[in-house]
DNA sequence: AAAGATTGACTACTCAATCTTT
DNA sequence: AAAGATTGAGTAGTCAATCTTT
């Protein structure tokens, strides 16, 4: 089933990664511009914010990002800082925290929301058809398995 | 043409840009591993090693990644110190260098091709079959008008 | 020993300001 | 003034080492 890469093939695939890099770019731009967080706070902030009471075990929202430990670990104080999320003691294992979410951060992730979705029109939805889309989810989704996660 | 996207549309959206991140990230650590430095200077080298005598202005291998320009600035004077290409003044314009790659860069880019066409057959090659390739490469190519950089 | 989390020291990125040449 | 490039100071990411609990 694999097939030994081309140079085409090899070309083909730095566009992609390429072009995956320049979009994630321009969505943190566009919030950026309108005074926000970078993505990622928002990826921690829609996890927490669907969980049941609004809290998590760290190295479960962990998980949802591609951050390393020690990298995650910092973005977690720099939120903290900022209140809009707290550590709390896990009270099934001692080694572990537990992250829940505040109301100024509901607050935020609920701001940031629409900076996202009309960065992503603006970038993305208008120069796609609606089936191509789905195309495009479906092969993303081929390329996304369990294992996939960032070092440490 | 363009369509509002539903919360649907962009949860894919966010699934793209997380594979593209992910498989990037995928990459560089098959990079570091094997002792190679970032894909940002196989960029680099890529683009100067195929110009007519390895020698291109500044700008113009810049607008080649989607770093900003102060940026691009410190990634070659990290590779010149490496002495994989030199920064020479630009006969044309005072204003302007001429990046020069090296017998050094020559080596080196040569050396981290077989690197990265193993990471990306590892990682996306066995994934998917040629015409699912082809696909996603037409599909990106949508995505990536000249229009697409980064801040300043 | 392994899992979860954190920290010190170092590297890389970012913003705003600057310098030179056009 | 604008284009190309660079720099100082501050922020974020990285690696290896560490600490606590299991």
């Amino acid at each position: 089933m694999s097939v030994k890469p081309s140079a085409d093939t090899v070309e083909a695939w730095a566009r992609v990664m390429h072009a995956g890099q320049a979009l994630q770019e321009m969505v943190e731009q566009d919030l950026k511009r309108a005074g926000f967080p970078p993505l990622a706070w928002y990826d921690v902030l829609y996890e927490l914010d669907r969980a049941p009471n609004g809290l998590m075990p760290q190295s479960q929202v962990q998980s949802q990002t591609l951050l390393a430990q020690y990298n995650f670990c910092r973005l977690v104080d720099r939120m903290e800082r900022e209140e809009v999320l707290k550590r709390q003691q896990c009270p099934r294992d001692g080694r572990s925290n537990d992250l829940r979410i505040t109301e100024k951060g509901r607050a935020l992730r609920k701001a940031m929301w629409p900076i996202y979705t009309k960065a992503i029109e603006a970038n993305i939805g208008a120069r796609l058809e609606a089936h191509e889309t789905r195309q495009l989810s479906r092969l993303f989704a081929k390329l996304l398995p369990a294992d996939v996660k960032a070092g440490s």
